[in-house]
RNA sequence: GCCUGUGUGGCGGAAUUGGUAGACGCGCUGGACUCAAAAUCCAGUGGUAGUAAUAUCGUGUCGGUUCGAGUCCGACCACAGGCACCA
């Protein structure tokens, strides 16, 4: 049998689309929801990382449509973002052109893969039809009193000009181009995420999401349990501080605030030392986030003149300082410092040569305590803390705060990590914020059926000096008449983050042409959920979160079935060079999946990457295991040859067929893919061993290669004059089937392995024992020795012990 | 620092509940076929010793539990990713 790679991976692919075999309705039974996260199409082409998981994800559609599920695999585009948007400045032209080139190049390059995609359902989050749903659902969260503007201190980054959230901060270096980030006040649409921390958190348990990606989102979320506690300024006035220690109240030596929170702008004319104070808030400005908390060791700060505060407990005065390892944005923007017992409070004092009291005894205050972590005081009793010494700590901690909340002084409350999303961004190449500023009636929104707002059709814009949005400066767009007294009024300038068009892409897959609703109640109860739901790591934190977030939102404004729109997620890992490191031009590293499918074949780089190793794990590339694979599909082939005119399975071929149909099934819903690859390699083996296989051994191969290798598949399969595997059904099992009759288990004497017997399954106990104890190599070490007892484990071993 | 992963031959990696460690593939060595090469096929391939049977060591390190540990427990080390003076 001669196979020509490339026309018939172009034939199979031709008779795929025109047979419309992967399209699929809104009816039927066994719905089955698969998806994988689209991508973004940039410059540089499909990446080789993308492959891996869309033919993971392919191979698992493949075989479930053939197990009778009507199976939705859809793919899009996330096409918003900063690049498009750089490359269009540069080559004055509008980003909706490039990214359409990008999207053709891309698609063509799954289409050469085989993906069986429903291309039916295909979209961008750039298209008109889609982002007026994305700017309608964002009318609806500013209706439901979700989005407000603010002024917040924001993450600016003086190259883009724009604005980042923390997330993209990360490092305090911009995340698109590297610049340092430093803090600018800025007014921000926020969405009111933070609302949601307890829902959030709550709804991981109607999800099966991985227990790495549940823990992933649990600490971005990051609850914390403790007290808020009131305290008195002398002299008049107070404020408020958060603590998860609070049985170390009789240790506060002086409280801290933020430098860039409103209690030290409130303070200020009470304050002594201004100038000083205000250098400090000025330093601070210029650091980001990660500068603040991670560069500095030293413990910058200053003290705040002319403001003491007073410790709730006891009524002592103590100082005030500033220190920007305290964050405005987190808790109330103040904390108590406990040097005695709390790191970071202990390096402050230090450095600023405060007072320490030890209130828990045994729990050593040395700097080498510290990085033993012993200072927590587990098992601890208190000292030096008035009618609570002698408690343990967590007696202390329960007692102490209920004396403070009957004071009426303290609460008990849960704080959060996650803040609210800032969901401004002041770029061109984003949906437009569907709001209009008029001079008198302040932030209106607009009339839902004007929408979508559409972008500007130019292509020559460049962002503001001031950090607007290049929006800003295209005024026959901007101005606009207010839709609720018609007065002259501007449009909202700040376009929406790239996270928004996927916060909800798989809803609208469900129903990706509607242009009434964003997707049908009906359909989305079809679908019920994403059953499946593949991507990176890196993204199971931010935009599942956001995805979550965003479908609770909907679903409590009574807009989708469920809760939790996505049941199951995993996530894969990357694809490295063949250097071990992370593919990049820089490195030259980088493999092009074009130029592999034109050497080898779309099913060889397929086989290759599910065969390259753990799917949740990195692994590097391989040329030479891409060959291996590419040897083993030639090996399919020449099995052709074998096959003979007998009918229906070869007898002694039918474990080994059992076992494989058992592997394969279950392997390719468990991410084993590089097992399911292994399994049909040894089937393949065992087929070539013999004199000649019949037809339905063959086409058994066929069938559970297909998932993996669906053209060449899908050919041979036709050479042997049988239906399309595409629409046919897969091969079930027989239990009783997989299992050999005589099977070889290992004898060890004293935990040793020192021979091996043959036995049949239903053997008895005695003889197993007689046979272990006849090996010879056995006889050899149990010479003269005592048998204390023979264990004999059913299938598994025998182990003779002896003294 | 914290959280989460991951450490198994020359390489990628296998190994349901603890039960013959290294499946499968790559690479390498030797051989067959060929004028030759490619392709293919056959044999071998964790280290050490030995012609061999076999012995011994061996799953990041050190301990422990067990008849038996890659797998369980306790300390630690290294690498990767994420988060962070989070109060």
């Amino acid at each position: 049998m001669e196979i020509k790679t490339k026309e018939i991976e172009k034939k199979w692919q031709n008779y795929w689309l025109e047979h419309e075999t992967f399209k699929v309705d809104n009816k039927g039974k066994n719905p089955y929801y698969i998806l994988v996260e689209f991508p973004y199409p940039s410059g540089s082409g499909l990446h080789v990382g993308h492959v891996r998981s869309y033919t993971a994800q392919d191979a698992m559609a493949r075989m479930k449509r053939m197990q009778g599920h009507n199976v939705l695999y859809p793919m899009g585009w996330d096409a918003f973002g900063a690049p498009a948007e750089q490359y269009a400045i540069a080559n004055h032209i509008h980003p909706k052109d490039a990214v359409k080139e990008n999207i053709k190049t891309f698609k063509g390059q799954m289409m050469s893969l085989g993906f069986s995609f429903d291309w039916s359902r295909e979209f961008s989050t750039t298209d008109p039809e889609y982002y007026k749903w994305t700017q309608w659902q964002f009318l609806q969260f500013y209706k439901h009193n979700m989005a407000y503007k603010e002024k917040v201190p924001v993450n600016w980054c003086p190259k883009c000009k724009t604005v980042l959230s923390n997330e993209d901060a990360a490092g305090g270096v911009c995340e698109r181009c590297g610049s340092s980030v430093v803090q600018k006040e800025k007014e921000q649409w926020m969405l009111r995420m933070s609302d949601y921390s307890e829902d959030l958190l709550k709804g991981l348990d109607d999800t099966n999401f991985a227990p790495k990606v549940k823990l992933g989102q649990i600490n971005w979320i990051g609850k914390s349990t403790g007290v808020e506690l009131d305290v008195e300024i002398v002299g008049g006035g107070k404020f408020s501080i958060f603590t998860t220690c609070i049985e170390t109240i009789y240790g506060i030596t002086f409280f801290v605030i933020a430098p860039d929170g409103k209690l030290i702008k409130e303070l200020m004319p009470r304050v002594k030392n201004k100038e000083e104070v205000m250098n400090y808030i000025s330093e601070t400005a210029k650091k980001s986030n990660m500068d603040r908390t991670e560069l500095n060791k030293g413990k910058s700060g200053c003290l705040v003149e002319g403001i003491k505060a007073i410790n709730p407990i006891n009524g002592k005065e103590v100082p005030v300082f500033l220190g920007d390892f305290v964050l405005g944005d987190y808790g109330t923007g103040a904390v108590m410092a406990v040097p005695s017992h709390d790191e970071r409070d202990f390096l402050y004092a230090k450095v600023h040569n405060l007072d320490m009291i030890q209130v828990i005894d045994g729990a050593s205050t040395t700097e080498k305590a510290f990085e033993k972590h012993d200072y927590l005081g587990k098992g601890c009793k208190l000292m030096n803390s008035s009618e609570f010494t002698g408690l343990a700590v967590e007696e202390a901690k329960e007692a102490i705060t209920k004396k403070l909340v009957e004071k009426g002084i303290a609460r008990v409350t849960n704080n959060y990590k996650m803040r609210d999303w800032i969901f401004s961004r002041q770029r061109f190449w984003g949906e437009p914020i569907p709001m209009i500023n008029c001079p008198k009636c302040g932030w209106v929104p607009m009339d839902e059926k004007d929408l979508p707002l559409l972008l500007p059709n130019v292509a020559e814009y460049e962002p503001t000096e001031d950090g607007e949005s290049p929006l800003a400066n295209i005024t026959e767009w901007v101005n606009c008449k207010c839709p609720k007294c018609g007065h002259d009024a501007k449009r909202e300038t700040d376009t929406m983050p790239n996270w928004a068009g996927s916060s909800w892409y798989f809803l609208r897959f469900m129903d990706a042409h509607n242009a009434k609703e964003f997707a049908s109640m009906d359909a989305m109860k079809y679908w019920n959920k994403v059953n499946w739901y593949n991507g990176g790591m890196e993204h199971t934190a931010r935009h599942l979160l956001y995805a979550r977030f965003w479908v609770q939102f909907l679903y409590n404004i009574g807009l989708v079935p469920n809760k939790e729109m996505i049941d199951t997620r995993v996530s894969h890992g990357m694809v490295l060079g063949s250097n071990n490191e992370k593919m990049s031009k820089s490195k030259g590293n980088v493999i092009n999946p074009d130029d592999i499918v034109n050497e080898y074949g779309a099913d060889t780089l397929r086989v290759y990457e599910m065969f390259m190793g753990d799917y949740e794990q990195d692994a590097p590339w391989s040329t030479d295991s891409l060959r291996g694979c590419k040897r083993f599909l030639d090996k399919v082939t020449r099995l052709f040859d074998k096959v003979n005119y007998n009918e229906g399975y070869t007898k002694d071929l039918e474990v080994i067929q059992n076992k494989s149909i058992k592997k394969v099934s279950t392997d390719l819903v468990n991410l084993s893919y590089n097992t399911v690859v292994s399994t049909l390699m040894i089937l393949a083996n065992a087929y070539e061993a013999k004199e000649s296989i019949t037809k339905e051994d063959y086409r058994l191969l066929l069938i559970l290669l297909n998932p993996i290798a669906p053209h060449i598949t899908e050919e041979l399969n036709e050479q042997l004059g049988y239906q399309p595997i595409c629409e046919s059904t897969w091969p079930e099992y027989d239990e009783s089937k997989t299992i050999d009759s005589e099977i070889e288990i290992g004898v060890q004497v004293n935990g040793k392995l020192r021979g091996s017997i043959v036995i049949s399954l239903d053997e008895d106990e005695e003889s197993i024992k007689e046979k272990a104890m006849n090996v010879e190599n056995v006889q050899k070490n149990i010479l003269g020795k005592e048998i204390v007892k023979v264990i004999v484990v059913p299938k598994k071993i025998v182990n003779i012990v002896v003294k």
